[in-house]
DNA sequence: TAAAATTTTTACCAATTGGTAAAGTGACGA
DNA sequence: TCGTCACTTTACCAATTGGTAAAAATTTTA
């Protein structure tokens, strides 16, 4: 018997640890926590379910560990947001940042979706004790900018939450998205409209 | 034996299947489609599960009653937009309307969130069907305002995402508004803070 | 009030679920 | 070549799932 959680892996345990969790993001963020079925991870994952038992303790094990995993590339952009940059741009890169997220990860943000949908069960200590701080420090951030004048009135937190939505929007919702806009090319005209939508919102009126 | 589908339904009908539904909301906008047990609605409902299957015949036909009866109310706002109002008043007046339906209705909005995150796999014919042509109508009048100078160049079909994610945010991520916001009335800022927004972005530049 | 129709309960069931035990397979060093 | 360790498979299992059959209780109707 080996204890998997200790010593360093062997290249048979990363590449099916590894194999488990792409299948695993797949099926939690396609039929959530509740609708996934080992059965359908480890068909996925191309290995049998005891087999996938041998890697994780159970259905719960895995998708904690996808979650967590998701949550320190979820956080970055966020820290990444600079109080000595410029303050427009520095969101409006912050935009960027989240809209290609939300577009090149869309699975990703789905799980995260799911997850809080279900009034984030899991993540209660993590909202509380990594987010919420973070948060807090960058709205801060955002009402110094703007008591400098360098920025448009706006309610900080709701800022944040509006930039959050309006991109994660397009793979939440992707569905919807898909079909209502056909054929124009989504990624650039919402990488257009957003830009322009936060230029206009964030700008300072000349006084 | 009776066939419930036909003639007008008795009293007890029409109680026990809203008793039904209103127990299926609170468990499909928990817990999703995959994750929702006919125990846990009947047992909400305070009936037996079999005394459930009476009055539906599947966990299905449940969840798509609950989808299609939604489904009305939900596209009722972009239906009210007119054309012959004042543009920015007119939009304004549709978040707002959106907004308190996600802040009244959370439990609706996260349903089809919820069905949105899937793909939307019993919600495809709707979206093609019914909103896809009301969605195209309501982009060319807002396109119309647009090339009459009365609002802003704004991309309508991404304008309207953004009307639906922002205000759809406060009732899907309510798990993460409220343990960030904790104190601060978050409705009323909400309103606040999405008037603004909006504001800027619709208000046609003088020139 | 008796019969007819509707509603509810009891007693099931087959399939699927998350998970386990233990035997088997394979690689690698002594 | 043998034993050890990591990995995989086979064969399960108890609990839960969506759903049914049919009897019992209740309500409605004639």
């Amino acid at each position: 018997m080996t204890d998997l959680s200790e010593k360093k892996p062997s290249r048979i345990q990363t590449r099916n640890r590894r194999l488990i969790l792409d299948a695993a993001l797949d099926v939690f963020s396609r039929d959530g926590y509740g609708g996934a079925t080992l059965d359908a991870i480890a068909s996925g994952a191309g290995l049998s379910k005891p087999n996938l038992l041998y890697y994780f303790d159970s259905k719960k094990e895995i998708y904690v560990t996808l979650l967590s995993q998701l949550l320190e590339t979820w956080l970055d952009p966020l820290v990444e947001l600079d109080p000595d940059g410029d303050p427009v741009e520095e969101l409006l890169g912050y935009v960027r940042l989240k809209l290609d997220m939300a577009l090149e990860l869309p699975a990703e943000s789905r799980l995260f979706a799911g997850e809080m949908l279900q009034g984030a069960p899991r993540l209660a200590e993590y909202l509380k004790d990594d987010l919420k701080p973070l948060f807090d420090t960058k709205c801060k951030a955002i009402q110094d900018w703007i008591d400098a004048g360098r920025l448009a009135h706006v309610d900080p937190a709701h800022l944040i939450f509006t930039i959050w939505s309006t991109t994660q929007h397009y793979a939440d919702f992707g569905a919807q998205v898909s079909v209502l806009l056909e054929n124009s090319d989504p990624a650039q005209r919402a990488h257009k409209h957003l830009e322009q939508l936060f230029r206009r919102l964030l700008q300072p009126v000349n006084h």
